[in-house]
Parts: structure tokens; C-alpha cells; sequence
DNA sequence: AATTTAATTAGTACGTGTGCTATATTAATG
DNA sequence: CATTAATATAGCACACGTACTAATTAAATT
């Protein structure tokens, strides 16, 4: 049984170009005009197609705005790079690498927003939430961190979790809770930090 | 001069009456209906007034919305409250408390939504986002624990709001990050939780 | 009762995400 | 070229948050 007649279904490279070239413009009008201005209508207009035709592409915005983390993460990610490069102390460069990633979150609450708000948390099936390798190194480096300063492999991944988990929830309080008056969001780092070294350290 | 003419404001208490009867109402639908059914064209209808009549007494939805939280957190307390009963060890009240706190939110995550993640994080002018005594004293319960466990008031404040953060932390990834294998939720309170006892502790 | 001021209303409007249907358009085979 | 299947389209629709205006109702003083 030969190829059936009519037009045949779109190559997957077709199918990644013609998504990449949606996800594409959706950072263009992010980066210049931040989260609000990113909308379905507007953003078929600027790819030039109907509203409905990104709906063949996308499940919905949420699947488009995931393909912006990514951007996100790697301006994060760079941001700590820059602080580490001149750092070799194992226990200071986790420091700072927790300190940064804190205060980016901080300091940028649309991307907070974007990562980590903008997500149906309600219905589950929908937003399979797909964390590709690159969001995974970002996590991957962090573990380094941890590792390095643990020595013991012990737990790191138990601890990584927690100081990734951890941190994220003083950026969400940080930029949610505002009226509340926090602890200083380098202590509140530090202080968790604690809890990755502590285990094996008979405190100094 | 006395008084002049015309229909004179709203009392003080007519004012709140009518604000505590649309709230009462945006609860009634939530708690049926979850996050989702809660709408102002709705909430005005079941209410018996005009959309905008609303926004005569509230600044918008996030304003509405506030109002539902006082509901969640005491029955989050509530069930705090409840394991914590027939508990008497310092540590192991914090712990169970630490634990049922981040399971609450994990279990529930459309009352986790609404807390903690329907916030335009974005124009913070907007909401204000006041936190009432009611609020504050979840916090203070979890204050106190610290306390207890700490004993040396030396830093009880920054203790409690790394471990508050971090809880919260803990449970935004579990809720958004899905794909991630993350640690067990347990676990990872207990590793927040060395932060927290640790630096007094030299460990047994 | 007439007046004056506050509060509410109805109606309309814009832009949003998203879904439906009916109509092209496109690209292959027969 | 004709057929067939895949895709894209336009157009309409719904409910949403929110804003605006003009009309109306309510409650007080004069």
C-alpha cells in the first residue's frame, strides 16, 4: 500500500519552523512590551495568520508562553555565570549563586510571573509543563553547586530540590506578600542555605 | 455649617455590611464551584445588583479575591491545628505543623491559586494587598512554634519567614513544575526544617 | 414639595482566550 | 486535470474583566 492520495501532513521540521516562528515573535513582543501586551489576536497578526491557525500549532497561550522561559532562564542563568567567574570558593559560590537567582526573581516580577505564575495550576492533564533540557541544566548547575560543597553524596538531590523550592518561594512571597514585612531576602537566603550545609558541617 | 444638603455617604457600617455580603457571596460560589466560577457578571447577579455596582465597593476582582483567603487559611489552620492536638514535643509540633502546612497546600491547589498565585504581580500600586490580623496570625502561630523550638529568641522573625517562604516555595513547584521529579514533599520540609533547628543544634 | 447630592442602574464598548463552522487553499496521488 | 486529504481561513460566538456615560433612584436638607 503505496501513499495515499491528498496532501500529505506537514514535515516536522515544517512543524517545528512554523511553531518556532510563533514563539519567536511571542519573545519579540514580550521582551519589548512585556507580559500584557503578549495576546493571541495580536500575536497571529504579527505572524501573519489567523488567530485560530496558532491554535493548530499550540494548545493555547499556555504552550506558547512555556517557549518563553527558556529566554528567560538563560538571561537568568547568564546573570549568575557573570557573578561566578572570578568566585572559587565552593561554599561562596553556592552563596552567590543562591543569592542572585533570589534577586532576579525579585528584581524582574513580570518574569516571575511569567515563569512561575502564568500556569493553570487547576487543571493538571492540560499543561503537561514539559521541562526541556535546558531548563534542566539550569537546575543541573545548582546540583554541581550543592555537590561540590557537600562532597558527600549523601543527598544532594534532597537538598537541591529544597534549596531550589526554597528559593523560589522567597521570590513568590518577596513579590506577592508585599505589605508583610520580610526578612531580608539575602538572610532568608543565607539562612536556608543552612540547611544544605549544615548536615554535615559540626557547625564552626 | 451644618450639614448640607442632599443624600449624605454611606455609614461606615452600611459600607462594610454591603462589601461582607459580596464577599460572602464570591465564597459561596467559590467553595461550590471552585476558583473558576467565580465572576464579577456572576457574583453581581447572585448578589443582586449591577456588575459595576461592585466596583463602587471593591477596586476589582483582585479585591474580592482577598477576601476569600481569611476563608482557606483558617481551614488550613484548622487542620494545622487539628494534628497538632494530642502533640507535645517542641520539635515534633513544628514538624507536623511544617508538614500538614505544605501537604494542605499540594492538595489543594486551587486554594493555592487563589493565595498565592492570582496576584497581578506586575502593578503593584494596584493591590495594595493588606494583610489583616486574621493572616498575621497564621504566620504568628508558625512564630511561635519557631520559638519554642529555638528558644533563644535570636532569631526567631527570620527563621519563621525562611521556613514560611520556604514551605510556600516547596509547594509552588510541586503544584506548577510537575514534570520534575521532584523530592518527596516531606523531605524537603525536613531539610527546611534543619535550617530552621540546626544552628543551635551541634547536631545529636 | 422642591432641591440637592449620593448611589445605583442599564447599556454599550473594548480587548481578552477560546471554540465552532463553513469555506478556501495547498499539495500530493490517480 | 481531477481527486483527495491536510491545513488555513474568515466569521461568528461566548464569557470574561473593566471602563464609560446617561438615566434613574434614594435620602437627606431647605
Amino acid at each position: 500500500m503505496a501513499k495515499t492520495a491528498g496532501r500529505p501532513p506537514r514535515s516536522e521540521s515544517d512543524i517545528a519552523e512554523y511553531r518556532s516562528k510563533i514563539a519567536k515573535q511571542a519573545l519579540a513582543i514580550y521582551r519589548a512590551e512585556g507580559f500584557d501586551a503578549v495576546s493571541m489576536r495580536r500575536l497571529a497578526k504579527e505572524v501573519g495568520c489567523a488567530p485560530m491557525t496558532i491554535y493548530a500549532h499550540f494548545e493555547g497561550k499556555q504552550d506558547i508562553l512555556r517557549y518563553l522561559w527558556a529566554d528567560v532562564l538563560a538571561d537568568m542563568s547568564n546573570e549568575i555565570q557573570g557573578k561566578l567567574e572570578r568566585i572559587d570558593a565552593p561554599a561562596e559560590r553556592l552563596q552567590l549563586a543562591a543569592q542572585t537567582f533570589v534577586s532576579y526573581w525579585v528584581d524582574h516580577p513580570d518574569h516571575f510571573r511569567l515563569v512561575f505564575m502564568s500556569n493553570d495550576v487547576t487543571r493538571s492533564e492540560v499543561s503537561t509543563f514539559v521541562i526541556d533540557e535546558e531548563t534542566l541544566a539550569h537546575f543541573q548547575m545548582f546540583s554541581d553547586l550543592v555537590q561540590v560543597v557537600l562532597q558527600s553524596d549523601s543527598n544532594v538531590k534532597a537538598s537541591t530540590d529544597t534549596l531550589i523550592s526554597g528559593m523560589i518561594g522567597i521570590a513568590l512571597c518577596l513579590n506577592t506578600i508585599r505589605d508583610y514585612p520580610w526578612t531580608d531576602a539575602k538572610m532568608m537566603t543565607d539562612r536556608l542555605l543552612t540547611s544544605i550545609i549544615s548536615p554535615i558541617d559540626t557547625a564552626s
